[in-house]
DNA sequence: TAGATATTTCCATTATTATCGAAGTATGAA
DNA sequence: TTCATACTTCGATAATAATGGAAATATCTA
């Protein structure tokens, strides 16, 4: 921890009891919305608004935004692991847990985020990128390697086209439904054109779902390395 | 900890600053009484009394009575560690000392409690009978040993006699002072009153303080193996 | 563009909590 | 027994904080 946090300012945030069932679902280390907080917590929308606001002024946790959406998550290892010191003596909660719908479900396995790939395929896609060499994470964004450039030839995607483009060329996403950061900006966009493209994908009618696929199911895994 | 106390209960308690002072004062590993800790705190005797019961609750203190005192302290090693790491990054607290008064001095040397040798004295004695093994702590009394029955006869004490009397026989007894165990009941008695018959103290009039005689700096460092 | 969803702001209400005066109980001292 | 001391209980008050209704803003969807 960089900031000493004001311990009794953190004790009062705890003190609470509807904080404290946030601070302990955020504490599974993944970032939740503002109205899954609540509905979690069992409270209206707006008092999640006041909790994570004064949370986020003490330094608890952080927000990304994400369009209409805000994901909150603990701020940093260090404030979990004194969170986790309080916990370690606590009894559980009961917090309600979210039903997840078939559509919900749909859209968590792939989809579009704006105009790139989400959900698990998106988030796999990248970390198997980062496995192979081509891509390096560099604070909020990605940057590709030599021999990426020569691997996203491959799949005939110019960076240096791209990177002409009136836009951010690869920043990182936080994904709402793995938790984790899947690739946006020109490259993102670029590679989900083309593997739509190749016919790998495609879209499903009147939601952002994307479907893996056969011709897919046989090259995706061996291009990238990763199982589907 | 043996018990579990509740994380957002405890976080309630140490947000409070006048629990949170309190709790500093208790952090000494000493027993501090109901009066003290409010004066300290700067708060009435009533407040004192409503946060002290809170904290008792919530297993965070203990209280031990004598006479119509209360002392509180720490519940245990492994909350006071807790609670240090909390404190030791939380801004200081300024807390009133006590003004020490010239007959208050007197009483924490040597003096009697009830009927039996308290201060520094009492103190001190039962932790040399400890070290010599005449003495076993057991719970909240004494128990002596085989070797022990020997060396109380050396000072014309019968076990078997004291242990007919209709009272307790060697409870500890929490000293106000020295935030100590000293030894009460008959035993505690019995010493005291030998004590003062072989001249080695005498009491001062009008007060419960106890002056070492000259005969006493003599022996009673010999007998006892202390120093005074 | 209109409609749906996610979050926020404003505001009034309710709940919780710390504080202390006044009076009560318990204990020790004279 | 009477008085003083240590602590507690009760009740009123004031400060603080949590909650959600109503309406606004922002973003995505159709």
């Amino acid at each position: 921890m960089d900031v000493n946090p004001n311990m009794a300012l953190v004790a009062a945030i705890i003190s609470d009891k509807t904080r404290s069932k946030m601070i302990f679902i955020m504490l599974d280390g993944r970032f939740h919305s503002a109205s899954e907080l609540a509905y979690m917590a069992g409270i209206k929308p707006q008092t999640a608004t006041f909790h994570l606001k004064k949370m986020t002024e003490a330094q608890i946790i952080k927000v990304e935004k994400q369009g209409r959406h805000k994901y909150f998550g603990i701020k940093d290892p260090g404030v979990a692991s004194v969170l986790e010191t309080f916990l370690s003596i606590a009894p559980q909660f009961e917090v309600r847990s979210l039903k997840k719908s078939p559509r919900d479900k749909a859209l968590r396995s792939a989809r579009t985020c704006y105009d790139h790939l989400a959900g698990n395929l998106g988030v796999k896609l990248v970390s198997a990128l980062e496995k192979k060499g081509v891509l390096v994470k560099e604070n909020d964004k990605y940057e590709v390697t030599n021999e990426g450039i020569e691997f996203l030839a491959t799949l005939q995607i110019n960076i240096y086209e791209l990177k002409k483009k009136r836009r951010s060329f690869s920043h990182k996403c936080l994904d709402w439904s793995e938790r984790k950061h899947h690739m946006g900006g020109a490259l993102g966009n670029a590679i989900f054109e083309k593997i739509l493209e190749f016919g790998w994908i495609k879209r499903l009618p009147n939601t952002r779902a994307i479907k893996i696929t056969t011709l897919g199911e046989e090259h995706i895994p061996k291009i990238f390395n990763i199982d589907l």
